[in-house]
DNA sequence: AAGACGAAAGTGGTTGA
DNA sequence: TCAACAACTTTCGTCTT
C-alpha cells in the first residue's frame, strides 16, 4: 500500500512538472488510473474520469491552478483517513485510568474494562473496515473521492448500529459496490468479489441490507457507464467507445434495453462497435473482460443488430 | 483449429398470490 | 412462503472461415 501511494505521488509530480512546463495545458489522462476517458460534465461543472470516477477538476473555468487544488485536496483527504491515531490515544488513556481505586471500585473497574473493551473492539473493527475499504479501492483502482464516500457510509452504518453481528468484509465490499454505482463508474459484482474476501452471495446480501437500512437509492446502472472501462480493458480506442455509446443510446430509445442486464448490452454494443471499426474482438475476448457469457453477447448482439438495422459483416 | 451459432437444460433472483 | 417467471449461464453439437 505504501508502495502504491508513492507510485501515485510520483505520478502526480510528473504531471505537475509537465503542466508547469506547458503552461496551461489541458488535462489528457486520469492521474489515478491513467485512463484517457475523461468526461466533461458541464452541468455539474466538473471533469471526471469515466474509468475510475475520479473528479479531477470541479471548476472547469480555470484549468491551470486547479491542479494544485486537486493535489492538496487529495493530501488533506488522505490525512483525514488517519483513524489509527485515535485508537492509539484511546488505548493509552485507558492504562492511566485503571491504576487508582479502593473498595467498591473493583466493580466499577470491571464495568470500565467492559466498556473500554467494547470501545476497543468497535474501534478496532472500524479501523479494520477503513483499511479494507482502502485495500479494495486500491485493487479496483478507485480514486480517493470514492474511498472517502464509502468510508462515510460505513461511519453512518456504524452510527445506526448496522454493523454488529455482520461481517465487515461483506459490508465494506457492498459499500464500495454501492459507491461506484452512485459515482457512475459501476463495477460488476464479480469484479468486487474478486478483490473481496467473501463470496458474492454475502456481498449482495449486504448490498440489499444496506440499501434498505440506510435508505439509499441507487438507480439501475446504465450500460453506458461500463463502456469506457471495458473498452480500455479491451484496448479499444475512443472512436469505438463513442460508437458503442451511440449504439446503446439508440437501443435505449428503441426500448431494447428494458429488463436486460446492462453489462450484456454494453458488451454487445462494444462487440458491434469494434467490428464496425475494423478492430475485431472475439466474443470470447469480450466475454472475458465483461464477465457475461458469449451466449448472452450473441443474444444481445443479434437483437441490437437486427432491431437497429446495423449491418455487421465479418 | 478457432470462432461463431443456437438449442436445451440448469441456476439464482424477483414478483405476486 | 412458495411457485411462476424472465434473464442469464452452462454445456454441447454443428456450421463457417
Amino acid at each position: 500500500m505504501v508502495a502504491l501511494k508513492r507510485d501515485k505521488e510520483e505520478k502526480g509530480d510528473k504531471k505537475k512538472g509537465k503542466n508547469k512546463a506547458a503552461g496551461k495545458e489541458e488535462i489528457k489522462e486520469c492521474p489515478e488510473c491513467g485512463s484517457k476517458s475523461l468526461v466533461r460534465d458541464y452541468g455539474k461543472a466538473e471533469i471526471f474520469c469515466a474509468d475510475c470516477g475520479l473528479v479531477i477538476s470541479e471548476n472547469i473555468v480555470d484549468l491551470g491552478p486547479e491542479w494544485r487544488a486537486f493535489d492538496s485536496e487529495q493530501m488533506s483527504r488522505r490525512a483525514r483517513v488517519g483513524a489509527p491515531m485515535t485508537y492509539r490515544i484511546h488505548d493509552k488513556g485507558l492504562s492511566t485510568v485503571v491504576t487508582w481505586g479502593s473498595q467498591s471500585q473493583g466493580q466499577r473497574l470491571k464495568k470500565w474494562q467492559q466498556r473500554t473493551h467494547i470501545a476497543n473492539t468497535t474501534e478496532r473493527s472500524f479501523i479494520f473496515a477503513l483499511s479494507e475499504i482502502d485495500r479494495m479501492a486500491c485493487a479496483l483502482r478507485l480514486p480517493v473521492n470514492i474511498r472517502e464516500a464509502a468510508s462515510m457510509l460505513y461511519r453512518k452504518a456504524m452510527k445506526k448500529r448496522l454493523i454488529r453481528g455482520r461481517s465487515i468484509e461483506g459490508i465494506t465490499s457492498a459499500l464500495l459496490y454501492i459507491t461506484c454505482r452512485q459515482y457512475g463508474v459501476p463495477r460488476t459484482l464479480e469484479e468486487v468479489r474478486e478483490i473481496s474476501r467473501v463470496e458474492q452471495k454475502e456481498i449482495s446480501r449486504a448490498y440489499r441490507f444496506l440499501l434498505r437500512e440506510l435508505n439509499l437509492k441507487v438507480s439501475p446502472a446504465s450500460p453506458i457507464d461500463f463502456v469506457p472501462r471495458f473498452c480500455s480493458l479491451l484496448d479499444l480506442g475512443g472512436d469505438i467507445r463513442s460508437k458503442a455509446i451511440e449504439i446503446i443510446k439508440k437501443a435505449t430509445e428503441a426500448e431494447l434495453t428494458n429488463g436486460r442486464g446492462p453489462i450484456g448490452i454494453a458488451a454487445a454494443a462494444i462487440y458491434i462497435a469494434a467490428i464496425l471499426s475494423g478492430e475485431h474482438r472475439t466474443q470470447k475476448e469480450v466475454s472475458d473482460v465483461t464477465g457475461v457469457t458469449e451466449v448472452t453477447i450473441r443474444n444481445r448482439y443479434k437483437e441490437l443488430s437486427e432491431q437497429l438495422e446495423i449491418d455487421v459483416l465479418l
